[in-house]
RNA sequence: GCCGGAGUGGCGGAAUCGGCAGACGCGACGGUCUCAAACACCGUUGGCCGCAAGGUCGUGAGGGUUCGAUCCCCUCCUCCGGCACCA
């Protein structure tokens, strides 16, 4: 690297990322500039969140591109004046740990916190500017006791509930399986391969339709449309009727039974002409007549193996076994056949439906396959009231209305809609209704790394049942010495120590729960916990709550759109009711990045073997390059295929930056003759113009999160700069302007080399050490964002023939003039008439010709 | 299958109130420096035709609206995320 023949270039020293990094790090630390004082009045608040990681060992690159660019926000946001908080932990109970702990033989815990413990010294190494102070790491007895708490506030309140579920079984492994755990299109066990089935549990639920419609509510809130529409579909509202059916008698059935159905079609009840129920249904085995009944059996099994993706699905063909009973139709008496399907879902609606072929595309197809009769009820402007039926006829056109439908035939479609479900109503046969798709909520799990749901089954008689654990003996804490035994299970329930208790109703023999809570509830409520991590009278700091509260910005993945995000609007909304927060709403305004891949396209984990692993890139490179590298690869909101293509690029910008700040007067050997001949001012006034339009753009850039393109600018200004090094421009107060801007331009992006040029640009100038993230951000001049003449491109017939270049401001005539007064466009317009000139203001003209004569 | 998103040079991508397609970077090619190489710096780089001037095609495929479409509409293809016990 030390070539005599170069003795320009030994003048500096080299950029050098693996010194220079640690040292900032390390000064930042002791200033403790990162620790945010939450009580501070001067500046306004801004709550910065990023999705929390789930501790999995080590970091790999998609750590940085979720956290990297949000640290860039949070320095940019405090060089603007707001006082950022911009907290990190873990979400550290799950699956995974389980796994590793059945493999290794170890406690979760112990495996868990070793991988906390080196993923914090990989995010250090990121140099972003996390509140390590303010660090929650859920799997703590300190954090899961608030679970607990919020648990007991919710049964209270009726808002958490037992009811039977059914969940994933292996029979050989004796535990209940996740999804992912349930593999192939014949779905067994992922450790065994036996076929997995279906088991009924009382379970914990907590009720999520209960805020249904306030969850539909997204005004005032700051997010894609994607997700709240993903969101809105989740939970799925439709407005119809429950329609009351009632079983025929039969020689095995007494008959006279309530059938309800949910539909969101009452309008078409003359069309029904069978009903389906779900396999699930609690009337099936009753209804089931005695010579079906080895062939009902039979279907219900086989669709309690099946997952409800493959029912749902419309590309499969329908499946299904009548009962051998009937339903009365309640509009007009008559007896329909009841069949079961598993298309029809038990937790969806009443776990019914009537079926109405002609005017439903499942039923439909069922009818088709089933060759059941397909009546319609309902036609259109035009349509003969018998035309045949060749698919289902969904509502054409506002002009529908009803055929063959008793006293209703001849009304529209939502006339008959009303009056149906009103006569129903007025006889008792029915009633207007809503149904969601959202479900309440299943948070138990049984497994063993979770927080323990504190209830006690009292086991004196008389039993006092389900005792809740009173608050002063929370938390009810998992067990140091669980084991999980070869034979499976959940360990919680061979754990004497834990399971053996009091009740604390009564002070006799108790039992306690084994289930666990889903690890969404953990989330749910973290950004709270943030505020006051070790507060010990209660979760959450209402002062803080109040102050802090809502989360400004949110950042995470789209994979996070539903769910998670779905379960922490609900458990705000809760927490408000009961008076615990004051805000409805926990995140105002939301991003999501998108996601990094692995080389071969796929998701990055390690049992596929295509993890990058960032300390290998850092340690070569460093991490401003890391960082810059994932910010340049694309919109943040894309993600992609990971590939280190193009990181020499980012890295050689950098170096540009440092050559043109520490040597501005160097000469590369294979410079051209270089701008001499330009008159210094003129260049200096045009470096200056550069670098306010580009701090214009980049402070602008940074409101859509568009690191992409900020990089980009940046590197346009450089290179500018770089073709001034060495020539009279350099040194001038227009370069120190234009250098200055950009090292604050670089600052949120890659604040170490910032720092340190910073800092040396300072010592030069003998000015006493001031960080450059303390800088206040600038604002572009406004004189110089105005150009003095514009290249505007002209058309003729939509296709570019030439550019004039005019004065800003010019009056459109004389534009005109000037367009039709070039010479290509003169030659273009050779034979032709012009038919009109379409000018838009500024931005180009466009002369419509057609050939003459 | 259903819901949501994305397809632009050899590669990552830029440009969307409908107005110069390909900014910036990688790679490639040529040059300066060097005994040489590496580094660094300068230049060229969508395809086709042309010595050039220039022409022409071109934003997943096909159609439509418009003076003008990467952008809006319709149909289709491919890939990614989610589908309730991965987090």
């Amino acid at each position: 690297m030390t070539s005599p023949a170069h003795p320009e270039r030994e003048r500096i020293a080299r950029y050098e990322p693996t010194e220079i990094e640690p040292r900032w790090q390390a000064r930042w630390d002791e200033h403790g500039m990162h620790r945010t004082d939450l009580d501070d009045p001067s500046r306004p608040k801004y709550y910065l969140l990023t999705m929390y990681p789930y501790p999995s060992g080590d970091l790999h690159i998609g750590h940085w591109y979720v956290n990297t660019p949000t640290d860039a926000r949070a320095r940019f946001l405090r060089m603007n004046g707001y006082n950022v908080f911009f907290p990190i932990g873990f979400d550290a109970f799950g699956l995974p740990a389980e796994n590793a702990a059945i493999k290794k033989g170890i406690h979760p815990s112990e495996w868990t916190l070793k991988n906390i413990e080196n993923m914090r010294r990989q995010l250090r190494s990121m140099g972003a500017t996390f509140d390590w102070d303010a660090e929650v790491v859920t799997c703590t007895p300190e954090y899961y006791r608030w679970n607990q708490w919020i648990f007991l506030r919710l049964l209270e309140a009726g808002l958490a509930y037992r009811k039977m579920a059914a969940v994933d079984w292996c029979p050989k492994c004796v535990v209940v399986l996740a999804r992912e755990q349930v593999e192939g299109v014949d779905r067994v066990c992922w450790r065994c391969s036996t076929p997995v089935v279906k088991r009924d549990l009382e379970q914990w639920f907590f009720r999520t339709t209960h805020y249904a419609d306030e969850l539909l509510d997204h005004s005032g809130l700051d997010w894609p449309e994607p997700v709240r529409v993903m969101q809105t579909n989740w939970i799925g509202r439709s407005e119809g009727a429950e329609v009351v059916f009632r079983t025929a008698a039969e020689p095995h059935h007494a008959g006279g039974e309530e059938l309800r159905v949910f539909t969101t079609r009452p309008d078409t009840l003359y069309g029904a002409t069978f009903m389906v129920l779900a396999p699930e249904h609690p009337l099936v085995p009753a209804l089931t007549a005695p010579d079906r009944r080895a062939e009902v059996e039979a279907y219900v099994a086989a669709t309690r193996r099946a997952s409800e993706i493959d029912r749902l699905s419309t590309d499969r063909e329908k499946s299904g076994v009548a009962l051998g009973a009937h339903a009365i139709n309640p509009v007009n008496g008559e007896r329909i056949p009841i069949w079961i399907a598993d298309y029809v879902l038990a937790t969806y609606g009443t776990g019914a439906i009537m079926a109405v072929p002609a005017h439903d595309e499942r039923d439909f197809a069922f009818a088709v396959r089933f060759g059941l009769p397909i009546r319609r009820v309902i036609s259109g402007p035009g349509v003969a009231d018998d035309a045949p039926l060749t698919e289902a006829w969904i509502a054409k056109s506002a002009e529908d209305r009803l055929v063959a439908s008793g006293p209703y035939t001849g009304l529209p479609s939502p006339e008959g809609f009303r009056r149906i479900v009103a006569d129903l109503a007025a006889r008792g046969d029915g009633a207007a209704s809503v149904t969601y798709r959202l479900r309440d909520w299943l948070v138990s799990r049984q497994r063993a790394w979770g927080t323990p749901i504190p209830v006690v089954y009292c086991e004196a008689q008389p039993s006092c049942g389900i005792v809740p654990v009173p608050d002063d003996q929370l938390p009810v804490r998992l067990p140091d010495d669980f084991r999980y035994r070869p034979e499976g299970g959940n360990p919680l329930e061979t754990t004497e120590s834990f399971l053996r208790t009091t009740c604390p109703g009564c002070g006799g023999a108790g039992r306690r729960e084994t289930d666990t809570m889903d690890t969404f509830v953990d989330s749910s409520w973290y950004w709270w916990r943030y505020l006051t991590p070790h507060k010990t009278d209660g979760p959450i700091d209402t002062a803080l709550e109040s102050r802090w509260c809502s989360v400004d910005q949110y950042t995470g993945g789209a994979e996070h759109a539903v769910m998670h995000l779905l379960y922490s609007r609900f458990f705000c909304k809760a927490l408000a009711d009961l008076g615990v927060v004051r805000e409805r709403e926990p995140f105002r305004r939301l991003f999501n990045q998108g996601q990094i891949l692995g080389a071969d396209g796929e998701r990055m984990s390690k049992s596929r073997g295509n993890v990058q692993d960032p300390d290998e890139l850092v340690s070569r490179y460093g991490a401003d390059t890391v960082r810059l590298f994932l910010m340049f690869m694309g919109p943040w909101d894309q993600g992609g295929p990971w590939s280190p293509t193009g990181i020499d690029g980012v890295h050689r910008f950098l170096r540009r930056v440092w050559t043109i700040l520490l040597d501005p007067h160097g000469r590369e050997a294979g410079d051209a003759g270089g701008p001499e001949s330009e008159d210094p001012a003129a260049a200096g006034l045009a470096l200056r113009r550069a670098a306010h339009r580009t701090l214009a753009a980049v402070s602008q850039d940074h409101e859509g999160f568009r690191w992409n393109t900020i990089v980009a600018k940046l590197m346009e200004l450089t290179n500018l700069l770089m073709r001034h090094r060495g020539t009279p421009v350099a040194g001038t107060p227009a370069w120190d302007e234009a250098t200055g801007l950009l090292l604050v331009m670089l600052a949120p992006l890659a604040p170490h080399i910032a720092e340190e040029l910073w800092s040396r640009r300072l010592a030069e100038a003998g000015t006493p050490w001031r960080s450059i993230h303390t800088e206040p951000w600038p604002a572009a001049d406004p004189a110089l964002l105005v150009a003095d003449e514009i290249d505007l491109p002209v058309q003729v017939n939509g296709k570019l023939r030439d550019v004039v270049r005019i004065a800003p401001g010019t009056p459109e005539a004389e534009v005109e003039a000037a367009a039709l007064a070039s010479a290509k466009i003169r030659a273009n317009l050779e034979g032709m008439t012009v038919v009109k000139v379409i000018h838009v203001g500024g931005r180009l003209v466009n002369i419509v010709a057609r050939p003459a004569g």
